[in-house]
DNA sequence: TCCGTGACTTTAT
DNA sequence: CATAAAGCCACGG
């Protein structure tokens, strides 16, 4: 497992402000890593950050996390149906979470 | 080193 | 809207 990118990926999932969401292949694209592994890295470390603001492309998460991400998408302001987020007017800009994520490190 | 696998993405049917 | 296919990258057997 490559701890430095774990680190990048928990970092920049931080940027992410509530009530706004990001895709695998937002965070992956400014920490420089491949979509797939974000995921595998939330899936480990996602009890670190907020998971719930990070979804796939279209807006959705498994199953069980979309249930319990419900609630937090409700308490931030995030519209959603039938588990699945409305990417329409909650998706971060891809360029202003870099420049969070610079500022950040 | 090859191969399967996965909280992915994009394009084409 | 549902499938399929191909690309993607790191990990583990």
């Amino acid at each position: 497992m490559d701890e430095f990118a774990v680190q990048r990926v928990l970092l920049a999932v931080d940027q992410v402000p509530p009530g706004w969401v990001a895709s695998y292949g937002d965070i992956g694209a400014v920490v420089g890593v491949g979509p797939r592994q974000v995921g595998a890295i939330l899936r480990e470390h996602g009890d670190q950050v907020a998971w719930w603001r990070v979804v796939s492309a279209a807006g959705t998460l498994p199953a069980p996390l979309a249930g319990r991400a419900a609630a937090h998408w409700d308490a931030e302001g995030v519209a959603h149906a039938d588990g699945r987020v409305d990417l329409s007017g909650h998706r971060v800009d891809r360029v202003a979470l870099a420049a969070a994520y610079a500022r950040a490190v």
